[in-house]
DNA sequence: AAACCATACCTCAGATTCTTATGTATGTAA
DNA sequence: TTACATACATAAGAATCTGAGGTATGGTTT
């Protein structure tokens, strides 16, 4: 991740939803996504994607498919049925953890930690 | 902290946000604050705070003045003037974070990751 | 009286997750 | 030929947590 060492174990999650959306995805793609999304603001680094795949693939939430592109190797990532379940698992709980997040910080304002 | 490894990095901003609007806490008061705030779905260890706690002082961004209450030793925490600053700092990095979170995975709803 | 829980501080081994650096390999642009 | 983009990977070290343990006081339960 970029600068910030914020919600480690977000990571998982970002993983999970991009694939829950994407179907199938590699390793550079995702970091590539993730900085266009937020424009830059975050960069997924190598050191900690690739960790990351390998263990939800352990764990049976992704399958691989290598696939040769253009003489390059590329490793497609999708969700197993484990994995689908799991992406709705992760997101309500980051969910709740971001409600409980602005409860503690935003005592004010009840509704939202809008933008 | 609860069941969630999601916390890493957000809790300095949680003791530094908690103290700007309560002048001093001590330790214990902090866990149960947060544990009050979140209707017991976050709950800060001691192994996490104290650690953090004693850091931030170290940083200087915490002071310290221990008190005598009912036989019991409470050391009281404020914030100085730098950790005043850091607070503003930390609180706008968090919101940001989360801004960016939400454009990854709510790629359909702009606006805000409402509750 | 003994056991237990609440208050209040603390440390430390181990786990997890990250950063930073390094390595391999191909292709393109300056 | 130097540099950058694409594409994979590992590994040392840092940072932050969990969970267990320790010390001490005081109230409540059994």
């Amino acid at each position: 991740m970029s600068n910030n060492n914020l919600i480690k174990g977000s990571l998982q999650t970002i993983i999970l939803k991009l694939l829950e959306e994407n179907e199938r995805m590699y390793g550079y793609e995702i970091t590539q996504r993730v900085k266009e999304l937020t424009e830059g603001e975050i960069k997924i680094t190598e050191g900690a994607l690739y960790p990351a795949l390998h263990k939800l693939e352990a764990e049976g939430l992704l399958s691989t498919e290598i696939q040769q592109v253009d003489n390059r190797v590329r490793k497609y990532y999708s969700l197993t049925k484990d994995g689908q379940k799991e992406v709705t698992s992760k997101m309500s709980e980051l969910q709740g953890f971001v409600e409980n997040l602005q409860r503690i910080l935003t005592p004010d304002l009840k509704p939202g930690f809008n933008i």
